[in-house]
This record gives structure tokens, sequence and C-alpha cells, in this order.
RNA sequence: GCGAGCGUGGCGGAACGGCAUACGCGCCGGGUUUAGGACCCGGUCCUUUCGGGGAUGAGGGUUCGACUCCCUCCGCUCGCACCA
């Protein structure tokens, strides 16, 4: 049979035995080890000195129970050629993989199967650990901590303590221990601290903390049985997840202050490496936007509006005003009657459209009352096909413009939200577009205070006459009707107005500047089996107190039934953590070391949401076995200690642009404050890797077919003799366009799998997968593999003789090239100069009878990063007994980037007339003549 | 609606303002082979009277020279979306 494939051809087997291999020898040598300075993971520390330490970071997975696809990786194996790039460049690197694996996916496959979700979630764990394995990334296998673990919990935990006995000093611009702020309190003559009983003075320290209970309205999902937080919940008012109904209403849960952090989080964005574009998304998150806001009197009411306002400038063109339908003062204000004749002149009789759209023949408390179950009622359809058609009812009462005293119907309208700002605006129809479309519904006046421009006017075939206007003027220009006794804002522009007007408001008390935020306090409760367990017990006031340092872990209850209570979908429905039903566990003899006692108290019986556990699992990759703090100050410093920001790369997905991304800089800000962190910030450098998408196949119903089963003939494609129609979409089991890693290694081999993923186009794009386009890198690796290895033999067939000088110039391009790249993450183009090179090489071999030692070495080295298997074992069989994990990335010469001789293009007018080649050094000659002829 | 990004062969994609289409897939031809290809060699934007000429979404501009910079338009993707 001597045909068949040679003995020693580079094929699916041979890999798969090669990469086996040294996927044991890396474990057995420990050669991903990366050593702290001190501490219990300081092996190998002398050897790691005077390498300058790299942190790379992938944001972890969720260890789903389908296991990996092709797509999943693709982060993975970015960040495992970064990382071995940088330790064959004298980098000691860091490179772990930790779990996320609390959450919602393993308590529902839970709920199905009746198994613990402990169980099926370390089922999945191991899962991924081998199909990570198998990609052959470097992974410190001692730095990769489960969320789940109660000795990792544990400290999830503790940094919770920490936050709640924190409070956030605005005077220093920082959070410090609550303990601190005890004397402050007690020193303020306006807190009356000593009038206060111990419990009123609890409740006051309380409502400082960072981490705190409120009432307020939160987003309930009760076909999800939990509260979410807004980042959770979509633009129209569904969950993220399942996309469910969500009511917004009033629950006690557990807040976490990050709006005192707003700033920071802004500002700190300068002093990192991101894209523009995620940096854009975050500003837009926290929406900071500066203004005034202004109180106004309401007739006949002690109680003020207070409104946040973008244009004070415009304060004497506000002509009504509207309260968000949830605003608490709505119930205050609305009278039992309409104010009828008792009405000013012009407004003696109430338009029929003002008391709502369910007809004129109830009171305004009816009408106020209907309006409200219409706005909350209102379905995501519904709000889109409406669109931006206003809907209100007047309220009945009337507010002081305090400018000029006029008096000013206020209305409730769904346009205006009481999630931003006051939830009240003024209305000034003239300069808002939303107001206008408002008051042209009401009829309400439209009063010009901006004078618009010249050709705006024009343009809108229009005069100052606001009443003839098609929409708003919202441009710039300077002041009209804007003047009473003491201010004028006539003539002023819009900048110098706001100024002016501000400080009226100031001097008047009944307003200031002001600076508000679209970013809400972070919701942190859920009701849901399967989280960390809050450290919290509450005593016989109901109070809230911490479990002490030295009782974590308080650890998750054993129970039978994990379901999440799924209540009737309505907005009146309650929350009901699963935790209620671990009866023996919900009340606990404690003694909190106040001197009280021990006592009994009631725990919390909520959990952390899913990402708690993923604000701070960087810090303990860095000491994961630490059981006395958190991370130890020697190995934070070492590893984060340099730069605003400590991890020097993170790669992951756009997806958590705004949510996990934000929660985290939130987290380390904190623990920056409280001094157990050195950096401000914790990602230096983000990375955002593309998606891969592949071919899914619906049949003429629409449904998704397999995609394994669909074969294209002519262009078309076809399941069985049935045409069915291709798109790309993200792999998946829903859209049976499965493509898993496994596949792929057994067809081809970990290390052409890694080299596809990275050469199929920039790491940041997202790019539609193709296995049949892997048998390319696999041919490159096949005729690599030939240029050292005798197929039939398995001998090494290259020679000791010094390599002929195009080579040479060609290997130290592709060094220099590669150099450029691979910092870049470019390893696209890396590869692609690795396989030009690889050609030339090929060729010389078939003309020379053999490539030389002088070229296959350098190349095998560059090939290591990205297909570490293969390089290993031809790095070995050359002759070398250590890993080339450690070895030297190769160094360009400069001596062959220049050449001597250079082929010019002769242009004439940009045209190419044709090329001569003239030797280097005729260069400056060239540049002389061409100076000289007379074009 | 607002904001950001992107448009290059049949496909994925290369290209400091300086030879457009590197590298790979696919396809075509040839070789080796009983055969097959995950082998080897060569070819593969359009057009041509074989001298050339034309192509980077469309149109204009800057420049000796534009895929690259500027303007307008068209198309696609992503984010936000009544944010006062």
């Amino acid at each position: 049979m001597t045909n068949d494939i040679p003995q020693h051809r580079y094929d699916a087997r041979l890999a798969n035995e090669i990469e086996a291999r040294w996927q044991d020898r890396w474990d057995a040598e420990r050669t991903f080890w990366a050593p702290n300075p001190t501490g219990l993971l300081s092996e190998g520390a002398e050897r790691a000195s005077g390498r300058d330490p790299v942190f790379v970071l992938d944001m972890f997975p969720y260890p789903s129970g389908a296991g990996l696809h092709v797509g999943h990786p693709l982060g993975y194996i970015g960040t495992d050629v970064y990382a071995r790039y940088q330790r064959m460049n004298g980098k000691n690197v860091l490179h772990a993989m930790g779990y996320d694996a609390f959450g919602l996916p393993a308590e529902q496959y839970a709920v199905q199967t009746g198994q613990h979700p402990r169980i099926t979630t370390e089922a999945n764990i191991a899962t991924m650990r081998r199909q990570l394995r198998a990609l052959g990334l470097g992974h410190d296998s001692r730095r990769g901590p489960a969320t789940t673990d109660p000795a990792y919990y544990r400290w999830t935990q503790w940094i919770f303590l920490q936050i709640f006995n924190s409070w956030y000093d605005f005077e220093a611009d920082r959070a410090r221990p609550i303990v601190e702020l005890v004397p402050i309190l007690a020193a303020d003559p306006e807190v009356g601290w000593e009038d206060l009983d111990a419990h009123a003075r609890r409740e006051l320290v309380d409502s400082f903390r960072l981490a705190y209970l409120s009432e307020a309205p939160v987003n309930w999902c009760p076909a999800l049985g939990t509260v979410l937080s807004n980042e959770e919940v979509t633009a129209d008012g569904r969950s993220e997840r399942g996309n469910f109904p969500v009511y917004r209403r009033p629950l006690k849960q557990w807040m976490m202050r990050i709006t005192a952090y707003a700033d920071r989080l802004l500002a700190d964005l300068d002093l990192l490496d991101w894209t523009e574009s995620i940096k854009l998304m975050q500003r837009n998150w926290i929406g900071r936007s500066t203004g005034a806001s202004v109180d106004f009197a309401v007739v006949g009411h002690d109680d003020v509006i207070s409104v946040f306002t973008t244009r004070p400038d415009t304060l004497f063109g506000a002509t009504y005003m509207v309260l968000a339908p949830e605003h608490p003062l709505v119930d205050v204000l609305v009278p039992g009657e309409w104010p009828g004749a008792t009405l000013g002149e012009e407004l003696s009789d109430i338009p029929a459209a003002w008391k709502g759209i369910f007809g004129a023949e109830v009171g305004p408390a009816a009408a106020v009352r209907r309006y409200r179950e219409f706005a909350a009622g209102k379905s995501d359809l519904e709000r889109q096909s409406e669109g931006k058609d206003k809907t209100g009812v007047f309220t009945g009462a009337f507010a002081i413009n305090p400018v000029n005293d006029e008096r000013i119907p206020v209305f409730i309208a769904d346009y205006v939200l009481m999630g931003y700002g006051t939830g009240a605006i003024m209305a000034v129809p003239a300069h808002d577009q939303r107001d206008f479309e408002f008051a042209r519904e009401f009829a309400l006046p439209i009063t010009c205070v901006i004078q618009p421009t010249d050709v705006w006017m024009l343009e809108h075939r229009c005069d100052l006459d606001p009443g003839e206007w098609p929409e708003a003027y919202g441009g710039d220009g300077v002041g009209m009707n804007s003047a009473n006794a003491d201010v004028s804002l006539d003539g002023r522009h819009v900048a110098d107005a706001k100024v002016a007007i501000t400080d009226w408001l100031t001097t008047n008390q009944l307003g200031e500047s002001t600076i508000n935020y679209k970013l809400r306090d972070w919701l942190f409760s859920r009701q849901r089996y399967w989280g960390e367990p809050f450290p919290i017990v509450y005593d016989e006031f109901d109070m809230p107190r911490a479990v002490p340092e030295s009782m974590l872990p308080v650890e998750l209850p054993e129970i039978i039934d994990f379901e999440p209570e799924i209540v009737e979908d309505s907005a009146a429905s309650v929350p009901a953590p699963p935790l209620s039903r671990a009866e023996a566990w919900t009340t606990v003899d404690l003694d909190l070391g106040d001197g009280e006692g021990t006592k009994t108290y009631r725990r919390e019986l909520n959990t952390m949401p899913q990402w708690a556990g993923s604000c701070w699992y960087y810090l303990r990759y860095l000491d994961p076995t630490n059981e006395d703090q958190f991370v130890s100050p020697d190995a934070e410093q070492y590893w984060m200690g340099d730069g605003p920001g400590g991890i020097d790369l993170y790669v992951g997905g756009v997806e958590h642009a705004v949510l996990h991304l934000l929660y985290a800089r939130f987290w380390h800000k904190m623990l920056f404050d409280l001094g157990h962190v050195s950096t401000p910030e914790p990602f230096q450098r983000l990375f955002n890797q593309g998606m891969i998408q592949a071919p899914a196949f619906t049949d003429e119903r629409g449904i998704y077919v397999e995609a394994t089963t669909v074969v294209e003939r002519d262009g078309a494609f076809f399941a069985g003799d049935e045409p069915v129609r291709r798109e790309f979409g993200k792999i998946g089991k829903s859209l049976k366009n499965m493509v898993t890693p496994d596949d792929i290694f057994r067809d081809y081999g970990a290390d052409s799998l890694r080299l596809y993923e990275m050469s199929m186009g920039p790491l940041d794009a997202s790019r539609p997968w193709s296995t049949r386009d892997i048998v390319g890198v696999f041919r490159f690796l096949q005729r690599l593999w030939r240029n050292v290895i005798d197929e039939d033999t398995g001998a090494l067939c290259i020679t000791e003789a010094p390599a002929d000088d195009e080579t040479r110039r060609i290997l130290h391009h592709t060094i220099a090239g590669m150099r450029e790249d691979m910092p870049t993450m470019g390893f696209n183009t890396a590869v692609s100069k690795l396989i030009t090179l690889n050609n030339h090489v090929t060729q010389v071999s078939a003309r020379d009878g053999g490539a030389s030692r002088d070229v296959i070495e350098p190349m095998v080295l560059m090939l290591a990063p990205l297909a570490p298997h293969i390089a290993e074992e031809l790095w070995s069989r050359l002759g070398h007994a250590e890993t080339i994990t450690y070895e030297d990335f190769p160094v360009a010469d400069p001596g062959w980037l220049t050449v001597d001789e250079v082929e010019y293009p002769v242009q004439v007018n940009g045209k190419v007339r044709g090329k001569v080649t003239v030797a280097t050094d005729a260069d400056q000659a060239v540049v002389e003549a061409a100076a000289r002829a007379d074009v």
C-alpha cells in the first residue's frame, strides 16, 4: 500500500496525538503557572524576577449545559495568542479562566430535572474545562475560581459588607468607612444627634450607606418572579431575559449607591484605552446633563413642584407644567372639581380635551385615575405604534411661573418619565418639540422667548409668531419676551441667559444650578435561589444588621424546590423569594458582637444578582487560595499596580458595554476608596471581539432546519430535495446551526481551529463561520510541517547551510511585520505573513532539497503563539529539550529590512506608466533627477 | 429621531496619501495516482484592436497622486430612544 497517506503526514490524527501529548506535558511541567511575588502562589518567583508582570483577562463564561460552540473561544484564543506572545517577550503573564456560575439557566435546569444547581453547574464547568484545555489555552489552572464556590462567594459577601459599611463623602469625593460618619453627624448642629434615640440614629446612619434598603419603585417582573435592575429592562418595558412584562412598583429592596460615583465613572473613562464607542455607550448611560432646578409654587397649596431643566433661559416661555403620571404630588394636587369658572378669563372654559380621553363627564380625580390606568396598561406595541402622539390630562391644579407670576395649568402625561430628573417638567412649547406637540394637541399657549435665526424662519416660512410655526425652535438665539422688574434676558444669547437666570433663581431661592444624571442607583437584590446570600440579618425592629466577617460565608441552604414563585402577571403581585422555603434557615441565633448577646434574627431571603460575582473575579485570580484576605496587597500591587487601570488587556463581548463594565468599575472604585486596591480603574485596555455568525437555514414555512443536513447545489441550498433559504445568525441550538470545537478538533485539530479563527478577519469584527475555509490554514500547517519533517520517514529534512539572501530578507520582513501585528491583535495579517513566508520557504526547499535551519527555527518560533502544539512538536524535533513557551520571539535584523534594489513605479499624472529597478543607494539620485525633470 | 461605525473580486478579507485586490476559500487547467484529495504546479476583477483602457456604494472636492483626507447622497450594522 505505497499510495497510502504518508505515515508522518500532519493530518488530523497526528495533530490530535501531538496536541494531547503537549497539553499533558504543559500540565505536568506547570508551564503556565504565573508566580506571585509572595504567598501561596509564589512558587517559581525567582524565575520571574526581572520579568514584567502582564495581566491578560477574558470575560469569564457562564458554564452552560450546551458546552462550547466555535463562536465562544474566539476571544479566548485571541488572549491566549497575546499572552503567549508576551511570554516570548520576557513577561510574567497571568492568564486564567474562572466561571460565572450563579444565575438563571442552572436554576431553571434544576427546576426541570430536580437536580441541585450545584450538581449541574459542576458538571458543566467540567465539560467547559475539558473543551478549553483541548484548545491549548495556556491558563494557570490554579487561578480559575467559580463564583459559586463558597470559598469565593465568602469574599463577595465580604465586599458587600465593605460597601454596606461605607458612606460617600461628597466633599472628599470618595467613600469612607461608616464609623467615620458618626462623629461628623454628631458634630453637625442641624442633625440634632443628641436628640435622637438609638433607633433614630441607626435609621439616619443607614440612610447614608452605599448599600441600602429602599422602598422606591423598582422593576418587578412577575413572570420571572423577581425584580430586575434598570439595566436588565429593555426600552419597551420588558425583561431583557425572556421578554416578559415588567412593572414599576414600590418594593423594599437592596440598592447600591452607584449614582454617588457618576462623575468619576464618567471622568475616568478618559484614562482608559477603550474604543470610543464603548466609552460613548457608558457616557450615554450615565447621562450627565447640566441645567437648573426650578421650584414652582402651586396655587392653593404649600407644596412646590420642583423641575429640572437644561434650558432655564426659556423659563419665561413656560406656559404649562407636566408631571409624570406616577408623580407622588399628583394625589395631593388634584382638586375635587374642575376649576371651571373660577379660572382666569382666558381659561374660563376648560377645553373638553383637557379632561381626559374618556369623556368629560367625570371629575379630575377620576380623569387622572383613568389616565394613570391607561398609561400603566399600555403595551409596548401600543407605545410603539402611537409613537410621539401626545396624550395627557389636566390635573385641575395650577402653578405659578416664578419669573412672571403667571398662572399655568398642571398636566400629567406619559411623555414625562418619573425615572428622570424630578419626574416633572416646565413645558416651553416654543422651544421644545415634545412640549410643542403637546401644546398643539391641547390648545395651550405658545410663547416665543428665543428669537429664531432669520435662516430658520425663512426655511420654515414663518415669522416671530410661534402659532404659525411648524415645529419648535430649539436652536441658539437671543432672548425676547423675557423680562420682569428684576431681571431681563432680552437680547442675551442662550448661554449668557442661562447664567443670568440661574443666578436670579439662586438669589431668590427659587432654584439653583443642577447636574442631573440618567444613571439610577443599582437595584441589587433578586428573588432567586441560585445566587449569593446577603450577609445580612434583621433585628426585632426590622432593621438590617451585618453578619460579622468571622461568620462568612453565609452559605446557601439546601432546599428541594428551587422554582421561583411565578405569580400572577400583574403589577399588584408580590415577589416571594425561594429561600423563604428553607424554614430552618430563615431565622438564626447569633451574637453580632454588639454587646447585645445572642439573639434571634431573621435572615435576608433575597440573593445577589448575577453581576455580583463578576464585579471582582479578576482580583481573586491574583490570589485565589488566600483564606485570610480577598487578595493580598502584595499580589494586588504586583499584578495591578501600574497605570490608572490594572489589567493590561481585557477581552470580551460588546454586550457588556454598560452592565458588567459599569458595575465592575463601580465596585473597583469603592474598593479603591477604602484602600483595598491600588488603581482607580480595573481595566486599562479593553478589546471587544466580534461575534462569529454561522449560516442557518429556513424552509418554506420559515422553520429552521438542521444546518448540517443542508447541501449546496449550483449556488442554491437544499435540505434533501426541499429548497431552503440561507441567513446568518448567532450560533446555537435555536437556529439549529451549532458547530462545536469538538467537531473541528476531530477533523483538523486544535491548532487549525485556532489559526482559522485568528485568520478569518480582524478580531473585533463580526464575521461568518465557514467550516469549508479551515482547510486553508490546515494546508499551511501541513506544508510547514513538510518543510521540517519528511512525511515518509519522520526524519528532519532541513539543511544546516545558511539561508540565501532573499529568504533572509523575507524572513526579517516577516518578523518585523509580526512584531507590529501581535501587540495590536492584528492576528489575521500576522497569519497571512507567516503563510507568505512559508510559501517562499516551500519553494526554496523544493529547489535546494531542504530549507535552512536559519529560517525554519524563527518561523516555528513565530508560529508558537498562534499554533502552540505543532510549534512545540517541531521545536522539540529540531533538537530543543525545553518548551518553546519561554523562548525569545525573533527580533528583526534592521540590516535585512533595507533592500539593495528597489522597483520604482513611474507615474505620470498619477498613472503608473512603467517600472524601473534601481539600486537603493540611487534613491537620492532618483529624487534629484525627478526634481530636475520638467514634468 | 439622535449618536457611532462600515461599504474593496463569486466569498472571508489585505493595502504608512504612492504598483488596489496580499493571504485564504471557491473555481479553472495541468501533474502524480487504479482512484480519491486534506498532494504538487499554474491560472483566476472587467474590457481590449494586446498598445492599452476602466474598476474600491454613487457624485463632487483637495492633491503630482485618493480605498485612504473633505463635502453631499444612497445602503448596511450597532447603540440610545418622549432624558426635559
